[in-house]
DNA sequence: GCTACATTCAATTATTCGCTTGAATGATGG
DNA sequence: CCATCATTCAAGCGAATAATTGAATGTAGC
């Protein structure tokens, strides 16, 4: 094989890999994923996209290499194919938020105070949950909370944030999390709650990244 | 705008930079602009586009967040948005990699013995520099070479390589680089230079990630 | 101002993509 | 083995993409 053939061979094979995550719908398929793995049904519910065409996004993603699946009974169980995927998500963001305008203006559009967009860090975070400083909370759908979650966090989805405010202590400072650093839900639970007076800020990403960096979840009902 | 709205549009934001990089011409012109900036005409060249579909293409990932441009005199001259995108052809390659078996399948070829595939690190690489232990080969187009190098390295073409046997010491451990950890002219460096007697490896990527980490660089004639 | 040259724009075409629909496959549980 | 249900396959359609061609724009040097 001549030299150009293989240069061809691994930019197909690097186009591929972009490819699978170039499309609005298919980076939200892999958001979810991220969390844990997934039935395809569960993953049309929660993108709203129809089965067949969930399913037919979900192969051309596995073909690209950046997803893997196997057979429970019979449900198809898919999965991100390792944390290197993680990582390229997390890539792109990094380069959406640097260089794409819209991106920056979505998160000013929550915050119009500077020192209020500054996420914490998860270092900070397991620092002030030691010395019991703060109180976690988890703004994903309660299911997804079930599947995993930050110890000793509160779940309240942010949809239910505003009538069970009276769970929050205003005492302690709250970090509010959800999927993954651009994860709308937390910008929106940390806006609600400064509104009503309370010391929020919300962790630099999400759950995916806080179980990839090795650190300790909670799991059950 | 409703966080339903706002999702939508992160979604696509992070898409549309995943676009950028999900095209094999694309995915070249990124790995030619990792090296420094270029003109239009010199990545058209590079690339083996026209020089209007080259135009397309860079005005398109400059739109998608991943190139910045800037005009001298009546040349643009294109060059990659930050370093970000350079972790983003990182993340992409290292998924592949992983994932891909067209990829794998490309290291194999060249490398029959398996040592013979692991690369050096940069950190191995300075160390042994320091003791004045080894000799850095650069083979990619000497033009390139020109606008900047390792520091020490000497250059020669991959295509000249055979010819120029002489100019490398035999008795010294040779390390090889090229454009990038992918790319194809320093495996076939390496496995040229094994099958003349040479010790020899390749760096464990090229040169705009050596110049990425901050690592000393020599340029000029 | 005129000419040369790098780049971009505009119009066109073949191809690929994203999605829908309806049928086929594969596994489970009675 | 039959009914059910999750998923995949296959065909078809409109929209988007990648490339080509030729004209238009913008800058430099005379």
């Amino acid at each position: 094989m001549s030299r150009q053939r293989i240069k061809e061979t691994l930019l197909e094979a690097f186009a591929a890999v972009a490819k699978g995550a170039a499309n609005p719908h298919r980076f939200g398929i892999l958001e979810h994923l991220a969390q844990g793995e997934r039935t395809v049904e569960g993953l049309a519910d929660r993108t709203g996209l129809s089965i067949a065409n969930a399913s037919q996004h979900l192969q051309s993603m596995r073909r690209a290499g950046l997803l893997a699946a196997r057979r429970d009974g019979k449900f198809m169980l898919y999965r991100l194919a390792d944390h290197s995927v993680l990582e390229l998500m997390h890539a792109i963001t990094r380069v959406a938020e640097r260089n794409v305008a819209e991106v920056d203006g979505v998160v000013r559009g929550y915050f119009h105070d500077r020192d209020a967009m500054e996420p914490v860090s998860r270092a900070e975070l397991r620092k002030r949950l030691k010395l019991g400083l703060v109180t976690v909370l988890d703004v994903r759908p309660s299911d997804e909370f079930a599947l995993g979650h930050l110890p000793n966090a509160i779940s309240i989805p942010v949809g239910d944030l505003k009538r069970r405010l009276s769970e929050l202590p205003k005492s302690r400072e709250v970090i509010a999390y959800c999927r993954g650093a651009y994860c709308v839900m937390a910008f929106e639970a940390v806006a609600t709650l400064r509104a009503h007076g309370y010391r929020v800020s919300r962790l630099e990403d999400g759950y995916p990244e806080w179980k990839a960096a090795g650190l300790p979840v909670a799991a059950g009902a």
